[in-house]
DNA sequence: GTTATATGATTCATATATAAATCAAAAGTC
DNA sequence: GACTTTTGATTTATATATGAATCATATAAC
């Protein structure tokens, strides 16, 4: 059961929703949608559409994702192939990485 | 109130999610950090470690970045110098865009 | 100027994401 | 091989994000 969760976030992490806000509302006015009309596309409410705007960092990152696409912003600078494309890079490097990492912090032995 | 939400994802939102999640996923192990050890850096659950490196896209966008973060995943390959300007550049920008957007589909008069 | 519409802000009910706990299986270390 | 630790998966209770509704203000169109 969680208990009451007070989160704090970093300035990066804040800084970068507040970007990716404003890439997306910059987006929506420069092709002329109304902020009603993105919602309607992304089944989502107007009030939350204004919520990822501000770079509300509480927001689902499905949402904001769906809402970016619709406005014709890009992730990762990349379109679906390119994305796919270095999706299967990663999936390739994690084969080779250790299935499971064992903590640095060794035990010290200090019964001799 | 909300009547029950039954979202559907772009496969790009999909499969921008799942490498933003792989990425985490590879440049935490290279780290050597256990998921554990990530987890309580970010003040967040294994669990949910474990879903935001699968990839699922109900997680808060926040917990995400900040697990990016700790991990050393760059957003829009980007450090806080290089991301403070560009949303100082995309708020100059969006200084010059109406303050509202007026609907293009003009009410058609029929009345005439 | 007038009018219509978009936006911002707030409140409330509830669907749901999350923390915690637990267990089994896998994987690393010796 | 034995042993330890990490990971994956599941369940449950609850804190909270979200949709809906409303209102006031700002803004664009005319």
């Amino acid at each position: 059961m969680p208990k009451s969760i007070k989160r704090t976030y970093s300035r990066y992490s804040q800084t970068a929703s507040a970007l990716l806000g404003g890439l997306i509302r910059a987006a929506r006015k420069n092709r002329k949608f109304t902020a009603q009309e993105v919602a309607d596309r992304a089944g989502i409410s107007r009030g939350l559409l204004q919520r990822i705007e501000k770079g509300n960092l509480k927001c689902e990152i499905g949402v904001v994702f769906e809402v970016a696409a619709i406005v014709g912003v890009k992730l990762f600078d990349a379109d679906q192939s390119k994305l796919t494309k270095h999706l299967h890079r990663t999936e390739q490097e994690l084969e080779l990485l250790p299935k499971s990492i064992r903590s640095k912090t060794k035990a010290v032995r200090d019964d001799f």
